[in-house]
DNA sequence: CCTATGTCAGGATAACTGAAATCG
DNA sequence: CCGATTTCAGTTGTCCTGACATAG
């Protein structure tokens, strides 16, 4: 007897609204320190995984190839990343962190983990383990987004309508 | 030993790709019946709080005013609810459902179930309920974000840059 | 006078499409 | 010739701001 109203119990709406208010904050808490979401993902996944091509870097952190370009190119500017040709294959870049950008990185993650903090502060440890684990447990079945995958069909507000 | 990949265990990325993911999901489905995700959000609403002016629709489903205007035009074009000013308060409109309305939200009920039921396919029952009481506590803890709440600072990649 | 409401026009951003140039 | 990669230009959808007229 909680719950008569439709709104409240859809998954894919509180969805919606928790990753909204995760974005903000740690949006706002990156915003602090004159970064982005895309540069963190960037930054973290070279880390992690070491140099890459743009491609390779797309395929691993979501970012579209096109929104890459520029996005290695702020970094770059900024001399957190290198940005090659890889003389293997003249067609890629190879992207590498450089020393400024580890230690970037290392500033990054503490505002993450902040943020990360932040957010969870409702949810028990126990809870947030489980969130996190069902959470994975969701886009690793649903996959990454096939190009063209999009919604075929019309049928959305238009404000000229 | 399982993770030693920073953006794996990110539970504001994961609720970010998860809502992505919830969003195509049950775009695609409310596409293929002419519906949109607003439309669900606003019949809904009305069925089960009734009658509303357009600021109380905006303050129950988070649509922002703006958008209501063309929005409930779009309803109200097909006949599903009904607009017209209220009498007590001449600066409102009264917004209600229409017997049209109720029926097409019948038919949106069917449609979101089966939405969420794949969108959950990989959760146990157990999981699932887990993850919408985890999900309600996030929400309801960071609240509505109140107006010109956004990243106040600059940093944001261009690409023009 | 000040606030609330509905309306309109438009901005900011994330995610995407399409196409071209280059190379394997 | 086909496919992969990078790049550029532009579109779409969502959320938002600012301004205005009208009404309490």
């Amino acid at each position: 007897m909680v719950e008569d109203v439709r709104l409240d119990g859809l998954a894919s709406r509180l969805l919606g609204l928790a990753a909204r208010h995760a974005e903000r904050l740690v949006g706002a808490e990156l915003a602090e320190v004159d970064a982005h979401r895309w540069h963190y993902a960037v930054l973290a996944t070279l880390a992690d995984h070491g140099p890459a091509s743009q491609a390779g870097l797309g395929a691993r952190t979501g970012i579209h190839a096109s929104d890459l370009v520029g996005l290695i190119g702020e970094l770059a500017g900024r001399g957190e990343v290198n940005r090659a040709p890889d003389p293997a294959d003249r067609r890629r870049n190879v992207v590498d962190l450089t020393d400024a950008g580890r230690q970037r990185l290392r500033r990054l993650d503490a505002v993450l983990a902040r943020a990360q903090d932040e957010l969870l502060a409702p949810l028990s440890p126990g809870r947030r383990a489980e969130l996190v684990r069902s959470l994975q447990i969701l886009v690793e079945h649903h996959g990454r987004p096939e190009p063209g995958d999009r919604d075929r069909l019309s049928g959305r507000p238009r404000r000229t309508g």
